[in-house]
DNA sequence: GTGAAAGCGCTAACAC
DNA sequence: GTGTTAGCGCTTTCAC
């Protein structure tokens, strides 16, 4: 690989003046011509590692996600992508699959490999941050909060949980259940909170918990309470899915049980890129996942060039698909 | 950031010591032991750029696929992190959306970077590992190859085709359809030529031409060439879909016009992780995508470790699951 | 506008 | 086994 100072030989130039073409400096137009004609001759390419060296600070930032295989975070991520790249810098897909040692690692080498900044959606709200901060390096939080006064973009999802609800019963429904992801995850909370305060207002006298179910944010526990509730003494006659993967889990087994919606009144909350069903048999709550990357990756470009103002998080909205059958 | 340095004078010893514990070469145990407790107490993590720079090898490996958004890939990235995390390498995944121009950009980033290796489902038959491969740095090619004499793990395309459309042939449907990818990606054509050989052997006289749909391996692609073939003169009474989300796209068409299986036969070659079908109503042609990248990063690991051994190709075999109905 | 030179933090000869 | 030292390739003062 050839060296700055290959090109400065070359070029009949000093090294300085080299890496300062490379860097957008100020140099004068007949010895920018030579530097760029040396480089392209010798093929040269800055050694990223060298600068970032020098630098402390590379152009790669880490997108830390706790499961690559949920299109949500693939989504997500490509938002990301898009937005880095266009400002020349690359991303680092960091799955995490929820574990919090697994999350930790990948942070360290972050700090290690003196990337510029973060985007987490953190495994649990016991991640530490503290290293990172305190080495001035920007986190952004999406989907999730982590605890600390940093960005973040989330979506609504106590009024994901609502409008979720509330479509079903203005379709008729009156026994809705909730399947929502772990209790200590805060999407998961929240989108319950949404159902549980639409169903106290419309059934006051119902008992919501034997309809409130938690579970992991994936296609087996999706399918594992919806079997459940199939078989309580009482079974719903209709489903929240607080995520796309339980909704996927919860949908088989209805197909399964030749109790597909409308049968089974179903609102999801995530989008279902990948289902098979008539696209307008379910409720969808529409999570722009894409959006989020763009909004975060962008808020998190802006603190790499040094924007200082206090931390902000934004929320943002959902639009409901009802399903029309 | 504490130093190798600032351990070394608290520790009293070199820093050349300091590099040796955490490189596990030979230092006695006492100045181990002193080394360990201070860097424990300075909290020092040993600088990878500076590492990297030094060695011109980082402990990362590049993922680059074509996909992100596509679970087989997910699956595949899977395989291969489990791989090279275990052995402490840090997996970076870079998605070309199928363009030969980003796909040049991350493989120059590798290289700048320094990364240890790459795993690469390639964007085209046309990508230039040249570079890569004159720095001597591994590659290993998956899902496709690349035209150049390097390690390779395959599908059994052929032979999945085959499967895929000799199952719909027993039972007993026979205008069988092929949904494939762009002709020029080798999956597809490969994939297509399964089913060529098996339509041709079983129904000599049927002119195969109009059956055969040449599309993109996207859901919209499978919704496209779907719609087409049930609007033409002499519809299919099955299809073969020549991969996953080509099998979405055009499950989700035969949904909504009520043609779903088994009024319509429908094969797909690989898994459809989350579609809301009946499991059983469609024959799927298992793909090993986590077990291919498990293999990729075991032949890459080998080779950045020092194999020199002359280039193999691995091709794995596919699993069907016919249809129950 | 341009060059000389120091140094980012680490590793690997080379001496002892 | 251990210390000394010379860079890896780049950026960035500091002079001019």
């Amino acid at each position: 690989m050839a060296t700055i100072y290959e090109v400065a030989k070359l070029a009949g130039v000093s090294p300085a003046t080299v890496s300062r073409v490379f860097n957008g400096m100020g140099v004068s137009e007949d010895k920018t011509a030579a530097v760029r004609d040396a480089a392209r001759q010798l093929g040269f390419t800055p050694n990223r590692t060298a600068r970032t060296l020098r630098r402390q600070a590379s152009e790669v930032i880490a997108l830390v996600i706790p499961d690559i295989e949920n299109p949500y975070f693939t989504e997500m991520a490509r938002g990301v992508e898009d937005v880095a790249s266009e400002a020349g810098y690359s991303v680092v897909l960091c799955n995490t699959d929820s574990r919090v040692d697994k999350e930790a690692t990948y942070l360290q080498i972050a700090i290690s490999e003196h990337m510029a900044g973060v985007i987490l959606a953190a495994a649990s709200d016991h991640s530490d941050l503290d290293e990172l901060l305190a080495r001035g390096r920007p986190v952004v939080a999406v989907d999730r909060g982590t605890g600390y006064d940093i960005d973040g973009v989330v979506m609504a999802n106590r009024q994901a949980g609502q409008a979720a609800t509330e479509n079903l019963v203005q379709a008729g429904y009156t026994r809705i259940a909730c399947l929502t992801g772990p209790e200590h995850v805060e999407t998961a909370y929240e989108r319950a909170q949404g159902w549980r305060g639409v169903m106290a207002r419309h059934f006051p006298e119902l008992d919501l918990d034997p309809l409130l179910r938690y579970s992991t944010f994936r296609v087996d526990g999706g399918r594992e309470v919806m079997e459940e509730l199939l078989g309580s003494a009482e079974p719903p006659d209709a489903i929240v899915a607080a995520n796309n993967l339980l909704g996927v889990g919860a949908i088989q087994v209805l197909t399964e049980h030749g109790m597909t919606p409308p049968k089974m009144g179903v609102a999801v909350i995530g989008s279902l890129p990948f289902t098979t069903l008539t696209p307008s048999a379910v409720t969808v709550v529409r999570l722009p996942a894409r959006h989020m990357g763009v909004t975060a990756a962008k808020m998190l470009l802006g603190r790499i060039g040094g924007d200082t103002q206090p931390a902000r998080t934004v929320v943002l909205r959902n639009e409901v698909q009802p399903a029309r059958i």
